[in-house]
DNA sequence: GGTCGTATAGTCGGTTCCGACTAATAGGGA
DNA sequence: TCCCTATTAGTCGGAACCGACTATACGACC
């Protein structure tokens, strides 16, 4: 099995949209917008029509029409094709089944973690942590603004599992400050 | 206070190596990976010598001798500079204080978990969660491992973290798994 | 004494990604 | 009527990133 063409997950949140029904490009970004899908996506003008036009060549998408308003250039309007909606739905399941080794930053801060000295680490973990929680306030208030607006929970089931992952984070960021206060987290002296 | 100029953690790693001693730049790669660091950080020939040469041009290290063995090309051994030790701290301190937001990918494949049906998205949960207990496996063998050869634990506090990390994540796999397969996580038609 | 695998050390060209910038129109207020 | 701002829509050049490829040395094994 040949790698995938596009890696990029913006190109799975196109597609999503284009499965609903064609749009152009700019339209598919203030639809991401609008539904909080941007905390999800990094939507970037650059990218966004450089993940349009890749598509479009392996054939995921296509144009379909160019509609002209006044006097600006065309725009172009794109729907998936059925290769499309295969890809999507094998690139989804692959992306839920197998976990890919990612790289983030904290971790390779927290790696360095030493390097700080038990006072400021724990400082910093502590300011984390107060961070983080403002951030869980922040889901929790997106959550219950959309369910109480009727919509389903599974439209912001992303947003569930973000806000328990900030959690585990918070609840390790705490109790690693305290180890580190307590001197039951020993500091070598070699940083 | 303007943008920091490097911002490739691979380049956190280098610098955290080089306030050790001075190295070549194959050797930070190797001694990186000796202390299982390439789990944490991206290690990638090109990324290797394009990140030296930017931290070099940013003057946060410098050659300090080539070396030439036999008639192979010289390598050359580089050295952190104050500002780089500066940097490297006030770097490491913010990474670990402010939380940056960033795209997992299985944060946007899990926003569109509905086009999977329940059958496929519920299967795909316990597949990936079968996953992470295996990682988590891995990584408390080698706690246990570093650990009896007498390392401290700070010096993979990083794996500490991201074990718990994925135990969160296999949890809400499981849980989510379960909620759907029972029909208390409903799904509209409209996937 | 040839050769086969592995460790050493790095190059290079191409994609991908980013974000500052451009530009036109609509709406609202002084 | 004129200006200001917000929204719509997209361009472009460069920085970052990747990974396939090159090439030498060394020890082991037959």
């Amino acid at each position: 099995m040949p790698p995938r063409k596009i890696r990029n997950t913006l190109a799975l949140a196109l597609l999503g949209l284009l499965l609903e029904r064609p749009m152009h490009p700019y339209e598919m970004a203030s639809t991401l917008r609008e539904r909080y899908k941007d905390t999800t996506f990094k939507i970037n003008p650059g990218s966004l029509y450089d993940t349009v036009e890749a598509l479009a060549k392996h054939r995921w998408i296509e144009p379909v029409e160019t509609v002209r308003e006044g006097n600006r250039p065309e725009r172009t309007v794109y729907a998936h094709t059925e290769l499309g909606r295969q890809e999507f739905v094998a690139w989804l399941d692959e992306l839920v089944r197998v976990p890919v080794t990612e790289y983030p930053k904290f971790v390779a801060a927290v790696s360095y973690l030493g390097a700080l000295g038990p006072e400021r680490a724990a400082d910093a973990l502590e300011e984390r942590a107060r961070h983080l929680a403002e951030r869980i306030e922040g889901a929790d208030t997106a959550l219950a603004d959309t369910v109480g607006k009727g919509a389903p929970r599974l439209f912001m089931i992303e947003v569930e599992f973000v806000r328990h992952a900030w959690q585990a984070e918070l609840d390790w960021a705490r109790r690693t400050a305290a180890e580190i206060r307590s001197g039951s987290l020993p500091w070598p002296e070699t940083f």
